[in-house]
DNA sequence: GCCATTCCGGAGCGGTGCTCCGTATATTTC
DNA sequence: GAAATATACGGAGCACCGCTCCGGAATGGC
């Protein structure tokens, strides 16, 4: 046999998760069966949890496809408006996409504090370009300089939850809030500074089990 | 029999139940096993559900006395400080709080949006309080007028949230932004006006189960 | 003391996440 | 082509979950 080259039959049941997990999540939540996924996907469960030992891993590969486009979405906007406003519509998109996706919002918080490396695997490149945007969008002048990637992702994060719960109308409403929030003040001055930023990886809150 | 009053052994089977559940939910988060919760109050199954038949019955009595000393918290700030500063203080008591109770930012959502009534009416006097911090920082001129009291809640829902997400330092960070995004321009324009807000009780997205 | 009312407890049902191992299939080797 | 072997599959099984239902125990008025 050939190195790590994986069987036919293997191959094929694993796309064939990927793609019904992304439905079911999108229909039932993150916290859908994975027994149902696997009966919709024409598979036994033990061929579930051997392709993907955890939930993560598995939420971390139907996420994947849906996180690349929303990095495109970040490089796509960049051409076409200020960074400043590319930055505010991919908060926005990520905002209203994730409510339609399978719990984003609470994966991304994971992935960004210490969550399962499959999950977090996927956000790289996500976050990757959204520090770039915000990086281009505090140059020009528009975004207030002492916040980081990882406030701005939070932030879309929680907007991304707000629209779960109860819709785009307010999310829309607070995301202009924290748009005037992390824009500089218009008379130029200063804004009140921000308290510290503790460094990536941070341990999450006690008691999170 | 007298009338309507509760038999004896009812009432202390209530009260612990109510007490343990605090404990557990807090511990455990809102997801905890009720069978856990009756085993840990000394109780059947059973008795659990037919004092509380919901999971949002039992939370909503858990949650009340909390929400009692929360809104105390509003109209004690009230004296002490400004009413914009009493309002900002009050969110980051709420978003701190919410992390080591019982995933009140959820249940607030729920209440907000045509959740349970029984979490419902748990939250009305807190909603009131809210209101009138909020009504009294925008005469003073420190808030800006087109907000209302359920942005404000919205708000700190969500960074109760991040806080059970990711911890303080984070939610410290947003709440500054959030902060300067209520807050009135510095030059005393005007602010960018905010997306229409739709009418109290709007029915959530479709799709969430 | 008795008795009607109220309340309790846990067995039981269908579902879940997850493990484990006998079996079937794909691939290599001859 | 057939045989051999590594690889992957499927589902029975375990413990737990939410929730229902009903026989039996506790309670309080008489």
């Amino acid at each position: 046999m050939s190195g790590t080259q994986p069987r036919a039959d293997a191959r094929r049941n694993r796309e064939n998760l990927v793609r019904v997990a992304r439905e079911v999540f999108a229909e039932s939540g993150t916290d859908a069966s994975l027994r149902d996924i696997a009966r919709r996907a024409g598979v036994g469960i033990g061929t579930l949890y051997r392709h993907f030992p955890t939930r993560e891993d598995l939420l971390g590969a139907a996420l994947s496809t849906g996180l690349g486009a929303l990095r495109e979405e970040a490089h796509r906007g960049l051409g076409e408006q200020s960074p400043g406003e590319a930055l505010f519509a991919w908060m926005e998109t990520f905002a209203s996409r994730s409510s339609v996706w399978c719990g984003v919002p609470g994966s991304v918080m994971e992935a960004l504090h210490g969550g399962r490396p499959a999950v977090q695997a996927a956000f790289t490149d996500v976050i990757e370009a959204v520090a770039d945007l915000l990086a281009r969008a505090q140059r020009e002048g528009t975004v207030r300089g002492d916040v980081d990637a990882e406030d701005v992702i939070t932030a879309a994060s929680a907007l991304g939850w707000v629209s779960e719960k109860c819709g785009p109308a307010y999310t829309a409403r607070l995301l202009a809030v924290v748009r005037d929030g992390l824009g500089v003040p218009r008379d130029g001055s200063a804004p009140r500074p921000l308290p510290a930023a503790p460094g990536l990886g941070a341990p999450p809150p006690a008691g999170t089990p």
